[in-house]
DNA sequence: CTGTTAGCGCGTTCAA
DNA sequence: TTGAACGCGCTAACAG
């Protein structure tokens, strides 16, 4: 009877010691693996765990070991729709990692200026570390995390050597994207571009600069759009680049070039026909789009299962690479024929 | 020298009270407000720790307590854009409203079949309460918790009346638009529909259903298309309507809205002269279509906040509704004009 | 009004 | 190989 009920809601080690005329630290080494134990006897456990269904308590192992099994991840909340892709994504990859090793993510919303849920997560000691998932040129978030000496790692690069960084080289992906469009001849390439606080667009930026640098051709600095963050900025963008008759029209996202493509078609400008048009990124939201765009892609889910895994080595002690960079593909469609 | 250094990493309530010559008890008691300390003290605590940055461990005090501070929700990892818009919302809503209680939010990503996540973290006592951000027609993850005996709540209706349910009342918000577009005069509405596996298209449907009923007209089944959860079927749908010469499309969501509007810009379609489209929802993809697209509109951040609402209610042993209904607004714009 | 004593559920010494 | 005792940092029950 007691038997049977020992599937009680919150069964603690003691209980499963009890009942098997243990004590706690035998039971505790059976199920964690560390010290040895009598083969019988670690069996015995195992399998009356197994059949009462006891699991312990994640929050009293981490109390006795200084650790709280969780990680925070930041998620900005004033974002636009492809970054908001972009952050479930990443979100999606960490957990399942960081589930393989019995941690959890917890999040912090966070806003522009506003990072009082990422403090109080972290000095309310919740977590074993941070996630950064967007850097910023200014770089509060950075500062205060050092300054609260709890690991972290960041999404993007953040202009500090001491910092753990993940960088998908959108550098890199812009600049061999913008080559392939000049050798094919393009000449009038516009580029309308984002959020300039954010890291990210200043390496888009700069892709987009070498470039043209390295052909031995100078950007046209009329043809650069910046901080056309909302539809309306990217319309009167796309208005005044038709005026300078652009060839060819560079999103550094897809929410931009969401914006360029309804504002095409509003204005009946025809794509690849009229005007290429191609993005920096590669969400869901083009996904369906005829013709198909122009972009780059990059691996969502696998940044944030390696941001999960660099904090991860981090927390053991492991050294990691300051910046680690992850790899992206061209893809070349009709937006650009 | 020593007081300097006491703000050190991790300073403990022991620490405090030291210094300051009182007990733990007093320290604890001075921050939480629960029982009565002398105002003296208690301003002599208060300060010390704001001065020294001293905040104390939310782990401990949840295992003293036996608590975590911590909800879980769930996030499918399988959703179409509109979905992974809606939750992201709902997330940053939790987040906010959860944070006032100094609780936060862990993530538990599931898939289809696997709520393997949501099992761990539950089982490893990681969360007080759960909030599930969707509903299905088969109840595995109600079935699971409602076993577990942990509080939960689900944003959606989940046909158990013992479960705590939040609904954006998606059946009349639908049957409302529906109502309107057949008293102006549409005949034949198409309706494309999505993964009937989830409650809520079955609630759209039935208020899809509910505005013919009403009227004393009968929906054609010819018209309706439902599991439409790629961007081909619904391409398909659009050209059998056509074929139909249906007057009117309803899209369940702003994904397959925004894969029909794709399709009639391509096949050259005319919104609303050749075609009228309205969504059962309202999502920033679409936002700045035009024409503009005639909608449902719902405030998902108060969702968020709603379902934290409850949930911590629930803790609490208050009494909640059953099912808890939010509003909407019917939008009507240029796309049924 | 304050301090002492026990736990919360587990890991980790140190002996045995 | 096993167990007893202590500690993780904090709250709660019971004094005084």
């Amino acid at each position: 009877m007691e038997e049977k009920l020992q599937n009680k809601e919150n069964m603690t080690i003691s209980d499963v010691a009890e009942a098997l005329g243990v004590s706690k630290t035998t039971v505790s080494r059976a199920i964690s693996g560390k010290g040895r134990v009598g083969a019988t006897t670690r069996n015995k456990v195992l399998s009356y765990i197994e059949k009462h269904n006891y699991k312990p308590s994640t929050v009293a192992k981490g109390l006795a070991q200084s650790r709280t099994y969780n990680i925070c991840v930041t998620i900005p909340s004033d974002c636009g729709v492809s970054e908001q892709l972009f952050f479930q994504s990443v979100v999606a990859g960490m957990c399942n990692y960081l589930a393989l090793r019995d941690y959890d993510v917890v999040v912090a919303s966070i806003s522009d200026m506003d990072i009082s849920n990422l403090k109080r997560i972290v000095s309310n000691h919740k977590v074993d570390g941070v996630i950064v998932s967007r850097t910023y040129r200014n770089g509060i978030i950075v500062e205060y995390l050092k300054e609260s000496h709890i690991p972290f790692v960041t999404l993007g690069l953040c202009n500090d050597k001491e910092v753990a960084q993940i960088d998908c080289d959108h550098r890199e992906g812009c600049k061999e994207l913008t080559s392939l469009l000049l050798m094919r001849g393009m000449k009038k390439i516009g580029l309308i571009g984002g959020d300039t606080r954010h890291m990210v667009t200043q390496s888009r930026y700069q892709g987009y600069l070498d470039a043209f640098k390295e052909l031995g051709l100078e950007a046209d600095q009329q043809l650069i759009y910046e901080n056309s963050i909302t539809a309306v900025l990217v319309e009167n963008a796309v208005e005044e680049l038709m005026v300078q008759q652009a060839d060819c029209i560079l999103c550094m996202d897809d929410s931009i070039c969401n914006f360029v493509l309804h504002k095409c078609s509003h204005d009946g400008i025809i794509i690849p026909e009229d005007l290429k048009v191609a993005s920096f990124f590669n969400s869901s939201i083009l996904e369906n789009h005829r013709p198909a765009i122009t972009c780059l892609n990059f691996d969502n889910n696998e940044e944030g299962v390696i941001a999960a895994k660099t904090i991860l080595d981090l927390l053991d002690g492991k050294e990691v690479p300051n910046v680690k960079k992850l790899g992206y593909q061209v893809i070349i469609n009709n937006s650009t024929k």
